[in-house]
Formats: C-alpha cells, sequence, structure tokens
DNA sequence: TCTAGATGTGTAAACGCTTACACACGGAGG
DNA sequence: CCTCCGTGTGTAAGCGTTTACACATCTAGA
C-alpha cells in the first residue's frame, strides 16, 4: 500500500557508488569491477528496487527505433495509393503515433523485410502464420494488426467483431425482427468468423433460428444468393452482413426485386467504409475505429520496444453502432 | 517517416505563449483566457503534436493515486482469506504493480466504496452493469477485471476463454477423438460463454456434433448430469469442461462408473487451479494466468489514470494448454 | 477611489533515469 | 621514465512534461 518508491538513487547510497555505477549495472553496459557490482546487486535485492519505466523512456528517448511494417501487396498498394480507405487510415494512425515516438517506420512487402529493424508491425489478411514465424524468429517484438491467426501467441490488435455483431442482433431483435439472415465473408478469415459467430450466438440467445450465406466478394455474385435465399428461406425482415460491401450489394439486388429498405427489409453492415453513407438509403452499419487500430498497434509495439515484458495480450477495439436510413 | 519529435516547447513557441500554458491546455485545468486557448489548440492540430507520454508520467508522479478495487463479498472474501486462490493471485498481480507505479490500492465491497478515488478495478463475476454504470457516472477511469458485460464499453482485462477452448479442442481432435462434450457452467456468464462458442465453433468447423450440458456449481448436481448425458448421448471420447472444478467432478462420476481415465475418456478443464495437478490422474487444463491478469489490469488503470484517453478496450490474455495425465 | 479576489500568464524547479565527459589509476610498450 | 590505453568510477547535463510560485491585470464591492 505504501507509496514510497525507492529510487536508483536510494540503491546508489546503500551500496555507497554513484547512480551512474548503479545504472550500469542494471543496464548491463560500461566497465564494472566485480566487486561493485555485487555490492549494487544486493542493494537492489534489499531494497527491492523496480525502475521507473517513464523515467527510464524519457531518458532513453535520445534513441531512435526503426520499425518495419509488413503487408502483402493488396495491402501496400491500398496504403499507398489510398485506392482503399481502410489500410490507408489504419496506416496513418500508425505514423501519427511515431512520429511522437521517436520511431521510424518503413513499409516493406512481406517479402522483402528488413531483418534488423527493432520492431515490427504485420497488417492484414495476407499475413500468414509462416511469416509471423519467421519474424518472431529474430526475436524483435512483433505486433498483428487486423488479424488474427488462433493458435499463435503473439501481440494482436484487432477490432471485437463479436461484440459488434452481438450489438447489431440484439438491436434488430429489440425493434421486433426475427428473421434475421448474416451474409458473411470467408470464414477462414477470422475477422468473418468473429462477427459470424457473434451472430449465432445472439440469434440462439433469443431462441430465434439464424440462417447464414457465404459470399465471397471475388468468386460470388450477390445476385444468385439473393435469388437463392429468397427461393430457400423466404424473405428476410433484415439482413446482417459481415460488411458494408456485402450489406450494399445486398441492398441493391433486394431493391432491384421491389423491396422497400428499410420498410421490408433493414440492412445492417459492418465497416463504416466511405460509401457507407453515400448509398441511398444511408447504411447503417457497425464503425470500426480504423486510425485507432493503427495508433493502439503502434503504441503498443512501443511499449514493447521500451522492454515491457509481459506475455502477449489480443487487444480488441470496440466497434460503433451507427444508425442511418437501412433499418427501421 | 521522420523522427523529429515535436515536444510542447516547440507548440509553444509557435502559439508565442509560455509552455505552462501549453500544458494548462493541454489538461484543461488552470486558467487560460479563450483567445490564448483557441491560438494553442490551433498550433497543436497544426504541428501535430501530442504528448510524449513518458515524460508526463514522471512530471505527473509527484502526485499519488488512490484506487479503489471492488468485488463482491464472495470475491472480496477469497482474497482476504486466500480461500480460493483465483482472486488473491489476481490480487497480488495488482498490488505489485501498484507498489511501484505510486498507486494506494483499497479493496472495498461493492457498496461502499469511494466515490472520491481517483480510478477503480471491479473484479470478478459479480460485478453488474449497474454498479459499472453507477461507478463510471464518476467519470474515473475504470477496468474490469476477470468479467465481461457485452454492449457496455468500458476497459475489460481478461482471459481469453474462446482461442483456449478452440486449442483444447483442436488439439482433442488432432488425438482422433471425436465425440467430445462440453460440461459449461450458466452461459449468462460470459466467461462460460466465450469457451461455450470456442468448443461449438470448433467441433463445427470439423464437422463433428456439438453436445453440451450445463452444470452449474452450486444447484446441479454432476452425477444426474453425467447419467443423463450416458443415457441421452451414450459415451463420449473426451469432456471439456468449463472450468476445472466442472471437469474434475466428471472425472470422478466416471471413474466411479468403471471408465478409465485416460484411456477411455480425455478429460480437459480451464483455468488451472491448485487441485488440478493434485487429482488423480492430474488434470490436463488451461491455465489462466491470474497474476497477469492482474498487472496488466492495474498497468491499463495507471495508463487511463495519466490520461490516456483513447477509447476503452478489451485486453484478452491467452491462457496456456498445460498437458498432464487426464488426456491420451 | 481603493482593495480583495478572480483571472491569466510566465519562470523555473522538479520527476528518476541514462550517458557524455572528465578524471584516476595501473600496466605495457617505447 | 614517459606516454598511451584499457579499466573503473563520479559529475552533471539532459530527456519532455507538470506545477508551485510569482507577478500582472481586471472586476466588483465598499
Amino acid at each position: 500500500m505504501s507509496s514510497k518508491m525507492t529510487r536508483l538513487i536510494d540503491v546508489a547510497k546503500l551500496a555507497k557508488v554513484s547512480t551512474a555505477t548503479v545504472s550500469r549495472v542494471i543496464n548491463n553496459n560500461g566497465y564494472v569491477s566485480a566487486r561493485v557490482k555485487e555490492r549494487v546487486l544486493k542493494a537492489i535485492e534489499e531494497l527491492g528496487y523496480q525502475p521507473a519505466r517513464a523515467a527510464r523512456f524519457l531518458a532513453k528517448s535520445r534513441q531512435n527505433f526503426e520499425v518495419n511494417i509488413l503487408a502483402d501487396d493488396w495491402v501496400l498498394k491500398s496504403i499507398t495509393t489510398v485506392l482503399d480507405e481502410f489500410y490507408s487510415i489504419v496506416h496513418k494512425g500508425i505514423i501519427d503515433f511515431s512520429k511522437n515516438h521517436r520511431m521510424n517506420v518503413h513499409l516493406r512487402s512481406v517479402n522483402s523485410w528488413d531483418k534488423n529493424a527493432d520492431g515490427f508491425l504485420l497488417i492484414g489478411g495476407g499475413i500468414t502464420k509462416e511469416l509471423v514465424k519467421e519474424v518472431k524468429a529474430t526475436k524483435k517484438p512483433v505486433v498483428l494488426v487486423d488479424q488474427y491467426l488462433p493458435g499463435l501467441k503473439v501481440d494482436y490488435v484487432v477490432s471485437d467483431g463479436y461484440d459488434g455483431a452481438v450489438f447489431a442482433v440484439d438491436r434488430l431483435i429489440s425493434k421486433g425482427l426475427k428473421r434475421i439472415v448474416h451474409i458473411h465473408g470467408p470464414l477462414s478469415h477470422f475477422g468473418f468468423r468473429d462477427r459470424y459467430d457473434g451472430y449465432i450466438a445472439t440469434m440462439e440467445r433469443h431462441g430465434f433460428m439464424p440462417k447464414s450465406y457465404e459470399f465471397d466478394e471475388v468468386s460470388d455474385n450477390m445476385s444468385v444468393i439473393i435469388d437463392m435465399m429468397l427461393r430457400s428461406y423466404g424473405k428476410p425482415e433484415a439482413i446482417f452482413g459481415s460488411n458494408d460491401t456485402a450489406a450494399i450489394r445486398a441492398m441493391e439486388e433486394l431493391k432491384l426485386r421491389g423491396f422497400k429498405i428499410p420498410d421490408d427489409v433493414s440492412i445492417v453492415g459492418f465497416d463504416d467504409i466511405m460509401s457507407a453513407s453515400l448509398v441511398s438509403p444511408k447504411l447503417t452499419t457497425l464503425k470500426i475505429f480504423k486510425y485507432d487500430l493503427g495508433s493502439i498497434a503502434a503504441r503498443r509495439l512501443f511499449n514493447l520496444l521500451m522492454g515491457e515484458e509481459r506475455h502477449p495480450v489480443k487487444i480488441s477495439l470496440f466497434t460503433q453502432y451507427i444508425e442511418r436510413e437501412s433499418t427501421i
């Protein structure tokens, strides 16, 4: 309970040496004779001394860190060309944080990264277990961003799809809707799996029958899926898409077939991409805080670089339900 | 990419004021005229300035924080009497961290806490949404430990039940087991829900039929549940309990009925309580890092107290699969 | 008109550590 | 015998903030 913190200078006094010497012992650099070293170590032990991290950070802040951001070509491209907003915003979050924390960041492809960097940020769905293992082998700090690889114990920063899905489905149900269909991306991608699980759990908790269709952005045709749904399942009261793209396409198809949105069918997406607020009706969705995804990941890496030696952790950011016009 | 950090003094120069004034603006305390405040804000914006946390920590380290740990009577008792190891270890993690960070912590019951404390740590399954809201109303930092209340946006530090369950079930399946039964506590408790979801998702991913039974430690009788399972489901190849207590009791009942553990039935628990390694055969289980649960929560609260103003986050600690004698 | 407080701003001293620099000593090589 | 260099240790200058204290100025009440 006591608030009296023992400081380096206390150790120095006890061991009858200067603060510089104690520091040398702690950091194990510079010349220290065996005799003195032992005395200092004993003093540290005796006082239960632990260095104040903040002070250490500050004093060390004269040194810079080199960090590599690794991403596959698609993500890389979407960062540099701002072709896709998602990753460029994440990237901005990283950059902004780094600027103020003496980290020099370099964007690199997954197959040409610098093994000598001080730390690594691996971004996006293209990151594989193999790559992570390879990078981990450098023994340098590693943080994965917007990608979760179950079973791999490493630091993650992701958005909480489960929580978001639970919230959205609960919300729809509270409006009296029961026939809620989920259209999701490939479940092998954890981001989709997470949202799917949240959807299923919530439907079951309320005693409603879940129904889901897989839609792969590159290979599948939404028109076909909607037809299939209408035939096999019938008319839904709401559709929850595992991302905005799927939700918007489903909405278009439904409108084409004469359904009124949101009167006949409510639609909810996930991500809050730019176009979510541009389509008509404007899409209700779960907003992912992309910028924070980046800045929190950078912060985590920074802490790791500063020698925070706890075991890896998964940090999940909550999403925010943004109610627009596509839901009753 | 540049490593040149903008500092408070740079902002001060640009805005033509002293560092003290800039600091006042940032921390929103002390007197600052609207005119000057605006100028400073503009300078901050222009330079993209972010305060260096380390320096801030250090400078603020003159002040001490009073923090309250809130827990229901049962948790409180298990901390103080070491009746239950779980929460006393979590508590120790908190205490140890606090000692070196100028936090004075006070253990309090959920109905007699100090509204004037600087921050709050709410521990255990007994924490209700109502309590959290009440505490949040103080506008002071709050961190929930070992309790997750979906829909409530607040900081959490929990162990990752989903990941642990996925790992355990995958492991059992890799041994060739298919008929894996899950015995779980009340799903209204998120800790159990999480593990349940992981179990279901993994079984389905492999195309196996999940089967689960609810077992409430206080009201249910394991003997009855095992009989029911044997009758309705038949003989399982493995049982995955959502905590060690359930797993151990199931094991006892199975042994009573002549099953050999692990030859006939493999058993896996969750928690790694003391007795897990005392029973015979020793229980294979997922270890929760209780001490780190506490220290990480304390650290998170500390960061919050220091004015880290990002939005709430859920921090999940990975569990560790400890293979002992109850699994083939 | 005078004065006590409220309001606004600056100066400079911490905070606890690391490390550049200075200094001292002793032995080796010339 | 002198110099040079490797060792060992101390002194003190930062690192980027916050905040106590000092000092101005303004406002309101007597």
